[in-house]
DNA sequence: ATTCGAAAAGCTAACGGTTAGTGTTATGGT
DNA sequence: ACCATAACACTAACCGTTAGCTTTTCGAAT
């Protein structure tokens, strides 16, 4: 165990910001087709191998806070509020994250990920990835009750709503309409023997 | 107008088949990343070029059927019984597709696609394809009483059934668990204004 | 039958993302 | 002071993919 502040850390913090930073600014300016590897390493002055050390594709550059929004989503299950349902919780913490997409700055880079098919792609791949990640923390839910495909089912419909309010008129509206929809899913997921509602766990 | 047996359509049909057998086998046999763009552009006799004016990426090579797929969806909506309800049509059809693609011979097929991530990768994206055709055909359904979102979001379920269920341990009962869910949400989307269960459009 | 336009296939050469192999420096623990 | 290791660098390549251009092959109209 090192010292969590040392001063290699923070080092390699600091080089991995200066990559994503210029590669942003270059992609900005030029156009994310237009800027090659060999440019931002140029640019951020290193290595193509050190940036290739940093981040796993040119498209990883762009979505530089992934593990962020993976781990939010996995902490809206796990940190929730003892003994609140889960759906709720979901589409609370859905909202934020799509409020924090569409506020104003973050206008350009939206356009730039919306030219580009491999930035769309990259995108939708990522959000999989955090789909089971969800799912993951939703089997290990202690008060679950419904069967594991449910969850599965519930962490993609879950990024399904992410994926549509993004590209809904009104995003915030649209949270809420798809999240009507997963409540009425999630009602006959979990209450398998109630026969009532949407009274989840 | 041309007559639809014209020989050069023949040809290039045939070409087109060679070029996908030959890369299936190779694929097969060495693995999918071992085995070049250019390794099976020799086998087949044909130009590199050649290969990528019928196929437009190597990923493509193993999803020949693709077109098919997407077809098949949209014809389930478009060209079901008057006045059958949508979900239950869906669902016919997603059972299909699941039952045609656990069957015995392509199982070597679907092991090497779970083997490579570019293929997996491929294959969610050539799936949001789909969803989005399905959407577009669920938007033009003269029955339609949901709302757009509604049945974007009705697409993108159904996609994730197919999905869910081609990687449970019985896939022909998750598809009917999951889409038990899925009445659950289009019960609420689609009867918005009449307030009982899942009489859907 | 000949001619002509167009689609299909071919060749060469390159571009751009990515990785292997190898070496050098800086850092932290002992 | 010393060593293991992580970070970074450099070169050179690999591989998918595309551009530019030529050649062949077919279909149809004269």
């Amino acid at each position: 165990m090192t010292v969590p502040t040392g001063r290699r850390e923070r080092k390699k913090a600091a080089t991995r910001q200066k990559i994503a930073d210029t590669a942003l600014r270059l992609f900005l300016e030029r156009g994310y087709e237009a800027v090659g590897i060999r440019e931002v390493a140029a640019e951020a002055d290193i290595a193509v191998t050190t940036l290739f050390s940093h981040f796993a594709s040119k498209e990883a550059l762009v979505f530089e806070q992934d593990a962020d929004f993976e781990r939010a989503l996995t902490r809206a299950v796990t940190e929730r509020a003892p003994g609140e349902p889960l759906v709720p919780a979901l589409r609370r913490e859905i909202h934020a994250l799509v409020r924090h997409c569409t506020a104003e700055g973050a206008a350009p880079v939206q356009h730039m990920i919306d030219e580009s098919p491999a930035l769309r792609r990259y995108e939708e791949s990522m959000r999989l990835r955090h789909a089971e990640s969800l799912a993951t923390a939703l089997l290990a839910d202690p008060a679950r009750t419904a069967t594991p495909l449910a969850c599965r089912t519930l962490a993609r419909f879950t990024v399904d709503a992410y994926a549509l309010a993004r590209e809904a008129p009104e995003p915030e509206a649209a949270v809420d309409e798809i999240f009507r929809m997963i409540e009425g899913a999630w009602g006959v997921a979990a209450g398998a023997g109630t026969g009532s509602g949407a009274t989840g766990s």
